[in-house]
DNA sequence: GTTAGCATGTAAGGAGTTACATGATTTT
DNA sequence: AAAATCATGTAACTCCTTACATGCTAAC
């Protein structure tokens, strides 16, 4: 049998039993109600992954005989090697994590975890879009002079979209840089409370 | 050997070839910079699925010897049956057609396209969002209990930017229709000359 | 003369989905 | 008593990518 494990999947399902112990099936609503539209993670991949962790005691799974008969339902939890693991896979610089998948997995965990790496997410994740952005004009550009005016409409809107994104980073950025300079150096602890966002909608137009 | 072939590479293949014939290296370039910055096939894809396109009869491949011994670059182009194909794919209402990839493929195609089909896609594609919409709405409203700004603000940012989809395709729809009014119902020709597309910005908020 | 680009392909692998099998439990 | 939902799992399949093998030609 294949090993059935992913950086993504393991990411979130390491993440989301940080918070409580779970099983399987509730693990997969929570999932799919928190990365939403797009990626819904179907049993088919979930439950081989959760065994394939198993084998590499990143989780533990005590089978509940709790309630009256159930089909011993297996409630997962965090073994110590798997929090090691998700601190590694949080912490971890890997461009793959600014990967439109990836990014959104790691945006979902940013409330348990520390300012420099949502920063350094939030930055990866800008550059790639601005690389993306150089390509998408590229590509305007040639469908300007192919004269195909449906090729030129679907890119224009591409590149707005993607620079509305950039957008949206850079208003977070400069949201964690705040934080980080009232918050001083104590307080990077990975289970602080998440504070509050966009408590400011006035001084958005200072610069970066 | 399993038979390799996917709608969406079969149809961005056939409706390329339809342009002009080309080998495979040529078409490859061409998808990518079309198709851009989302889904770059790569030869490993490509080549396979032109090899059972060969073998269903879609497309001819004749080896070209003329440039001074070449490793005979082989010059695909569509048969009739594959022209048939291509148009029983751009026709076919499968909701298929409004998947985020294969929607850009067909998009791609609008300027060989009948108003009706462009008409048909468009609509299809608005409503695949509207329905994404209502499910990420849920979303924030339950992002918006549990108190997680991060969750919150990434739902946020995605109802955004559908929403913008939604009114670009809105745009679109309305060109479309007063382009159908203005000329008729003679000139349903696949192969008229794509007419120009934002043509005028000031009439832009009369209702659908 | 070596790098870069043109050109065609194959084998293996990765990351997931769909469909199925199975059965208990709660709701209607 | 039927239907929905909870719950776990497997096998087969999809669709594409990476890495490799091969060799030619043009440019630097």
């Amino acid at each position: 049998m294949r090993p059935r494990r992913t950086r993504v999947l393991e990411l979130a399902i390491l993440g989301h039993l940080e918070e409580s112990p779970m099983h399987g099936y509730e693990l997969r609503k929570r999932l799919n109600s928190e990365l939403g539209a797009f990626r819904a993670f179907s049993y088919g991949s979930l439950y081989p992954c959760l065994k394939e962790m198993l084998r590499l005691d990143l989780v533990s799974g005590s089978p509940q005989e709790g309630a009256a008969g159930w089909r011993s339902r297996i409630v997962y939890q965090l073994t110590s090697e798997g929090r090691e693991r998700l601190r590694a896979l949080l912490s971890e610089s890997t461009p793959a994590a600014t990967d439109d998948e990836c990014f959104g997995v790691h945006f979902t965990l940013f409330g348990r975890t520390r300012t420099e790496v949502r920063m350094r997410i939030l930055r990866g994740r800008r550059h790639r879009l601005l690389e993306r952005l150089d390509f998408l004009r590229e590509r305007v550009a040639r469908a300007t002079e192919r004269g195909d005016p449906y090729i030129y409409e679907l890119h224009r809107h591409r590149v707005e979209s993607v620079e509305r994104e950039v957008d949206w980073l850079e208003d977070l950025i400069k949201q964690e840089r705040r934080r980080a300079e009232n918050a001083g150096v104590a307080d990077a602890n990975i289970s602080g409370s998440a504070p509050p966002l966009r408590g400011d909608p006035s001084a958005t137009d200072q610069q970066m």
